[in-house]
DNA sequence: ATGAAAGCGCTAACAC
DNA sequence: GTGTTAGCGCTTTCAT
C-alpha cells in the first residue's frame, strides 16, 4: 500500500501539501490539487486512518458491548447505533459480552488497546473497571458508576402498565415470568408490576428464568411451571420469552387470549409475526440508540453533557394477545 | 494516556526494553519485567495497538459486511465470526450495507483507511471495485470476482429438496414466494425448486417479493397474491417471509398444514417459535460462518487457500408446517 | 540483558 | 502556496 510519500514524490509536491489537500487544510493552488488527485487515483491511495488517529489522539471509532447480537432488541438496537455512529463520520466495533463479566473484561482491554473514541456499554456486568479508563462511555439499562451516564426504559413504569392492562381486562390469577436477576431492568420490570398489583389488593405469582433468549432454555424453565392453564394472564419479561411462553400455551390447547391473556416486553419485530400477534410493551428503541450515540459523541467532542441517569418512556402496545 | 516511553522512564529502562517485555520477544530479565509491569499497572497502560498496527502492517481487525443485522440469519451468523475473530486475537468491525452498492462501497473506503486485515462481505452488490484492493476479502452469497472466494449454502439443491418435500407429501398446487433478483441464493433457490418441479412434471407458480424481511412490507406482497388458498404447498425463500405468510394465511382461516403445506428456508431461530413449527430448509449457519473466518485468517496469513467456490450442504428440517 | 536510533504514515507549527 | 521538520507511540535492527 503507497503512502502520502509516494503520493507526494510523485505529483512532485512535499508531503505537506498533500497532507493539506487531503484535509482540506490550508491553501493548495488548484493546479497541485489535480496532480495530487490523480496521483492518488493512479495509485489507488487511501489515507491511513490509523496513522492519522494515532495523531490527532481520536481513532473515529465507537465500540458497541452487547450482551449479544442475536437478540432481536439488541441487533435492532445496534443497526439504529450502526447507522447514526456512520452518519458522523465513526466506525463501529461490535462485542459480544454474552453477560459475561470476564468476556466484557477481555473487551473493555481490547477497545481500549485500540484507542476507540468511546463505548456503549449495555448491561454491563462491571463497576469499577470503567473507573480508571479515559474513555468516554455510555451504559444502556444497567448502572456503571455514578460517573457513567446510564440510559434505560422505564421499566418500572412499563411494569406497571403491563399489571393495569391485565387488570383492566379482567384478569385476577396472575403470573410473571420474570428474567435474570443480574439485569436491572427486569427487575424494575418485575417491581412495577408487583407494586401495581399491590395497589390493586390482587396476588401475583413471580417465576425467574436464568436465560433472556436461548428458546431451549427457555422451554425448560416453562415445564417446571405447574398448571400454566391456571393462570388468566401472564406478563413476561421480553418478547421473545413471551413468543416461547404463547407457543407453549397453545401447544397445551389453551387459548390465547380467550383463556389466558399474554403480555409481553420490548416491541421487537417479533411480536407481529405471532398468532395472535403479541400485546406487549414498547421500549422506543429507535429512540434509545439515539440518545445512547448522541450523548457519547457529545463527551467525545468535549461537551458538557449532564450526568444522570435518562429514562425513556415506555408504553402499551395492544393487539392481539390480550382482551 | 501514557505511552511506551513513560513507562521506560519510570521503570528506569529504555522503550526498547519495555518493548521486548510487552511482546515477549528478546531477553528481559525477571526484575526488569517485575519492575516495568509494576509502573504499568500504576499507570493503567494499555499498549496503543494503532501504533503497533501501522508498524506491523496488521491492525488485527476483521470487517463484517452484512446486509442487516437485524435479519436473523444474518445476526446468527454475525454471532460465530465475532466469536471466532475474537478467539483468534482480531476484533470486528460490523459495516451494515443494506443491500445497497452506494454504502457498500462508503464502508470500503472507511475499512481501507482503518486497514482492516481481512473483509467478509456477504451478498456483494459489487464486483470489480473490489479488485485494486491489497486486503484480503471473502465473500458469503453473491459473486465478486474471480480471484475472490465465494462460501454459500447449496441453495439450488435446497430448493430441490424444498420441492421434493412438498411432492411427496402430496402437493400438486404449488406457489414459491421467490426472493430480491440481486441476491444469488434466492435466484439459485427458485431455480432448484422449478427444474425439480419440471422433472416430476408439475407446473408451479412464481412471485417474486423485494424485500427480504420488512415485515409490513412482505405483508403488502402477500396481499397482492390472489387467491392464495388455492395452493396447497408454498415454498418461501426464507423463514421470515414465511413467518409473515403463515400469519397472513392465519389471518384467512387457512389451515396449515391441513389445508396448505408451507416450507420457509435458513433454519434462523424464528422457525422454532411459530406455530405450528415451520418446516424449513437449513442452512448451517455455525459452519458457514467458521469456514468464512478460517479461509480468510488463512489468506491473511498468507497460507495457500484454494480458489473456488465453497458449498456447504442444506437439508430439510421437517417440523410441523408441512405434513 | 539493554539502549540508541531509524522508521512506520501521518499532522501541524513554522519558515519562506 | 509550499516545504522542512518535529513528533505521535510503537517495533526492531544493531551495537554494546
Amino acid at each position: 500500500m503507497s503512502n502520502i510519500r509516494d503520493i507526494a514524490e510523485r505529483a512532485g509536491v512535499s508531503i505537506a501539501t498533500v497532507s493539506r489537500y487531503l484535509n482540506g487544510t490550508g491553501y493548495v493552488s488548484e493546479k497541485t490539487k489535480k496532480r495530487i488527485q490523480q496521483e492518488i487515483e493512479k495509485a489507488g491511495y487511501t489515507p491511513n486512518a490509523l496513522a492519522r488517529a494515532i495523531f490527532t489522539k481520536n481513532s473515529r471509532t465507537i465500540a458497541l458491548m452487547i450482551p449479544n447480537i442475536t437478540n432481536p432488541f439488541f441487533n435492532q438496537m445496534a443497526t439504529v447505533i450502526e447507522d447514526y455512529t456512520n452518519k458522523m463520520g465513526y466506525s463501529l466495533f461490535l462485542c459480544n459480552t454474552e453477560d459475561n463479566r470476564e468476556k466484557e473484561l477481555e473487551c473493555l482491554e481490547v477497545l481500549k488497546s485500540y484507542r476507540v473514541s468511546g463505548i456503549i456499554a449495555s448491561r454491563s456486568q462491571c463497576k469499577e473497571e470503567y473507573e480508571g479508563i479515559k474513555i468516554p462511555v455510555i451504559s444502556f439499562e444497567n448502572h456503571i458508576s455514578p460517573s457513567v451516564i446510564t440510559v434505560s426504559s422505564d421499566n418500572y413504569n412499563g411494569g406497571r402498565i403491563a399489571f393495569n392492562h391485565l387488570y383492566d381486562t379482567g384478569c385476577r390469577k396472575i403470573l410473571h415470568i420474570k428474567g435474570p436477576h443480574n439485569f436491572e431492568a427486569t427487575e424494575l420490570r418485575c417491581k412495577g408490576f408487583v407494586d401495581a398489583a399491590y395497589e390493586k389488593g390482587v396476588n401475583v405469582d413471580v417465576v425467574e428464568f436464568e436465560t433472556d433468549f436461548q428458546v431451549q432454555i427457555l422451554e425448560e424453565y416453562l415445564e417446571r411451571i405447574k398448571n400454566i392453564e391456571k393462570y388468566d394472564g401472564i406478563f413476561v419479561f421480553n418478547d421473545i420469552a413471551a413468543a416461547v411462553t404463547l407457543k407453549y400455551l397453545k401447544g397445551k390447547g389453551v387459548k390465547v387470549p380467550e383463556e389466558v391473556q399474554l403480555i409481553g416486553f420490548d416491541d421487537s419485530f417479533i411480536g407481529e409475526l405471532l398468532y395472535p400477534a403479541l400485546t406487549t410493551i414498547r421500549q422506543p428503541i429507535k429512540e434509545i440508540g439515539t440518545l445512547l450515540i448522541e450523548l457519547l459523541i457529545k463527551q467525545i467532542n468535549g461537551e458538557k453533557v449532564e450526568v444522570r441517569d435518562y429514562l425513556i418512556k415506555t408504553e402499551l402496545i395492544k393487539r392481539e394477545s390480550t382482551l
